[in-house]
DNA sequence: CCCGATAAATTGACAGCGTCAATATTGACT
DNA sequence: AGTCAATATTGACGCTGTCAATTTATCGGG
């Protein structure tokens, strides 16, 4: 029971989901109060009780984007069972597969210009995400002869690097007729092989 | 003479100083239409003469600042009579200290949201800079036995995902106490040693 | 059972934004 | 001198986020 059709049901959750809803079929510029609002069916102004402004609208929704990726990392890595030395790698795979699967999500959880990444529940769930599975504890990280902390940062730095710059239309098949779906796993292993002198 | 003191002198120039300065001590987001005008000391329609809306403004800023890091790395490449095989690297430097000497600018130019990157003049600035320091003619790539394409778009990615994630308080000297200065420096030296197996 | 208290939603307003149309002004050229 | 085009101004429009005032619905206690 707690707050089911109070005046709506609970709009606070319905805000969210026209929110991500509306990221996904268009932008997050076409996330606007007044639209979110009539998507969700109420007046312009009633979103103003959940969240103060629109700002703290897209904040929660880029938490509930980077809890996505975290869920898909922990399956990915608890499922299969990898290896420790390949954790690294294997969330690189996973950060890169979840912006080729959702770019418009991928795209705005950057936007500091919109999402507040101070916020103190966001931040939780990011620092999880990049300590838990990049840094992980120094006892069980790989032994590569390479700083392990510089590693994770090249990583993450490297996925995000060329997804951002390819959705802005670098390395786009201008000229070299390579996709996306080939060259960053190829880079990944690249510096696989690098760091494992293999 | 060609065209001095009109009404106001060269508009459109001084209109692109205005926007650049205000991007400098501000944002982007404080690049108005509006704004841009009353520091121009021009009403608020008057710029539609010369850009016909703001992302036209935009574009044409972003097309002054790649220029800027073009002429940066030819000086830079030109001088120290860089050898070959260290050119990739020392274009990434420019990058960086590009980024960390002028983060506004940096950071606005990669907003595809404002400004137009399939615009003919910018395509052409980016791409001399990327085909003319990153991919290099075949012949006179360094030989590492690495594909050197994708030598050049791991370290353009590399630079611009961390510079961005940093702007972004990823990296942030939260736990670890690195600061930027020294990390990229070290990571791109990282991979350079990865790849000449020094 | 009803009635105040309170949370939730609506309505209406405001300023700032980009942009357009109509108008006025200026300089260049014949 | 007088015409014309380029350039700038003014005023308006619809859209945005946000706030204040108001109305509505639900809950808890008599």
């Amino acid at each position: 029971m707690s707050k089911k059709k109070f005046h709506h049901g609970n709009l606070k959750q319905a805000l969210l989901d026209a929110t991500l809803k509306l990221i996904d079929a268009k932008a997050v510029s076409a996330v606007t109060i007044r639209a979110v609002a009539e998507e969700t069916g109420v007046s312009h102004a009633a979103p103003v009780n959940h969240y103060r402004d629109r700002r703290e609208l897209l904040t929660a929704a880029a938490n509930v984007v980077f809890n996505e990726i975290l869920e898909m990392t922990d399956r990915r890595l608890a499922a299969s069972d990898v290896p420790v030395r390949e954790r690294l790698f294997a969330t690189a795979h996973v950060l890169y597969e979840y912006a080729m699967k959702h770019p418009n999500r991928y795209a705005f959880i950057w936007r500091s210009d919109l999402v507040d990444h101070e916020n103190e529940a966001l931040l939780k769930t990011m620092d999880t995400l990049y300590y838990k599975y990049c840094i992980q504890d120094e006892a069980s990280a790989p032994k590569t002869g390479f700083d392990h902390d510089t590693l994770a940062v090249m990583m993450w730095s490297m996925v995000h690097g060329y997804v951002d710059l390819r959705m802005k239309g670098m390395f786009e098949e201008r000229k070299d007729g390579v996709t996306g779906q080939e060259r960053l796993p190829a880079m990944i292993d690249l510096l696989k092989g690098a760091i494992f002198n293999e």
